[in-house]
DNA sequence: TGTATTTTTCTTGTCGACAAATAAAATACA
DNA sequence: TGTATTTTATTTGTCGACAAGAAAAATACA
């Protein structure tokens, strides 16, 4: 493959450009590919694109407005660090949001939600047997993303993807050098979940949601005291 | 006063323009002065403020971010709409993040935190006495804004800002057109909860805080029904 | 040799211009 | 007169270019 393989991406659509380095970035930066203080290079992104660097902009921009992308004036931009010094503040909002969402999912969902949230529950457990570490990351925030949108609250579940993606971060940092997994009983737990959603029933939905929940944070933590070396770096 | 009044911003500082354009947009939407479906033209933005349309476009960019304002592709551009039907999910969400964030207060301030809650508190407190609607609004706003950062989650606190900022709309909404005001009531409450948080008493906080919330979900949907309406224009 | 100052290089922020996409207006046609 | 089609106009999305700001390199000076 020469350097001329642009003949896949002749033509783009007016607006598309952006839409594409936003997604693109997007990935690159939950899943490591570009690590936490990682520079970005608007010029070597507008030739690797084919865009000029207006579009580009446009799509730092929004990723700056996330969160994902830190930008200092005048000077370079570079993927914002993870904050290891205050992760229990992400993990006291993520319970929470676990919670909440599950809970509103009881209360609001609708029948056509539920196979969504099965197809999701599904994918995770072939993850999980197939042993697919980013898999199983990837399929347990899609899940949960689906059950939150179920819930119908549009300001929590804004929230909780902000805090599913950094979680996405976070679990691929570990997960990428120790090849751990995340045990079956989450799966069940899942199983559950779906239960006391379909049943409506919003008390277990809470309960079963925050003790989910406060499993992947311990499962998180574990990892973490493990192999605490890595926050020397920082 | 002429049309020729720019003398006062001969030349601005290399990145100010943007930052101008987005506080500025973003004033006049949370105020009213851009009321929602307001149309927003990026060439008039361009000529008002004597820069090109590459800075407007980015503070745009910005505020779209936040949902302020809403793009149709190659279209037109304008003030995002309050969303009436789903105005539960706003109550729903705000009546937690301020149990949420007044609770962590209690459990996280810092000595420093307390007078600067207290500073805003004497402004509502000015605000009511003097019967300003709008400064009540806006030194509500700011004092539990001020109680959310003695929190310490700025997940939680970056939502708590954006709900109190589509609540300065709302209230905003009705308070310009029926002299109502914020009882006596309120300013009570705010220092009960000073009190609760100065004292770490964190139950007391998350109660006083939910009360004080429903008392204000309350206040709005009085305000509502009564001059419902309004609601039809939507 | 080490520090201060100038020069150069590199990246970003801004600009004016052009082309695509859509809406509005004008025309054709029944 | 009412509908369909073409033409015009307006606004957006993208581009290439240029200048400001800061870092790096080079030079001067002790």
């Amino acid at each position: 493959m020469t350097d001329t393989d642009n003949n896949s991406l002749p033509e783009r659509k007016r607006g598309s450009g952006v839409k594409m380095v936003y997604d693109l970035l997007r990935d690159e930066i939950l899943d490591l590919v570009l690590p936490p203080g990682s520079p970005i290079d608007e010029v070597q992104l507008a030739e690797r694109f084919k865009l000029s660097r207006t579009p580009i902009r446009e799509a730092l921009v929004r990723l700056a407005g996330e969160g994902l992308i830190d930008t200092l004036p005048n000077r370079s931009t570079m993927v914002s660090n993870i904050d290891f010094l205050n992760l229990h503040t992400f993990f006291e909002a993520l319970v929470l949001m676990y919670r909440v969402t599950t809970r509103l999912a009881a209360q609001n969902h609708r029948p056509e939600d539920l196979p969504v949230i099965r197809g999701f529950h599904e994918d995770y457990a072939a993850a999980v047997q197939s042993r697919d570490a980013l898999a199983m990351i990837a399929t347990n925030a899609a899940f949960h993303a689906a059950i939150a949108e179920a819930g119908r609250n549009p300001y929590f579940t804004g929230l909780f993807r902000r805090l599913l993606d950094e979680g996405r971060r976070i679990l691929r940092l570990y997960y990428q050098s120790y090849e751990e997994q995340f045990p079956q009983r989450f799966v069940d737990e899942h199983a559950e979940i779906i239960a006391a959603i379909e049943a409506r029933d919003v008390e277990a939905a809470d309960r079963l949601g925050k003790a989910h929940a406060e499993q992947i944070v311990e499962q998180v933590q574990k990892l973490f005291t493990r192999n605490n070396k890595l926050d020397i770096d920082l």
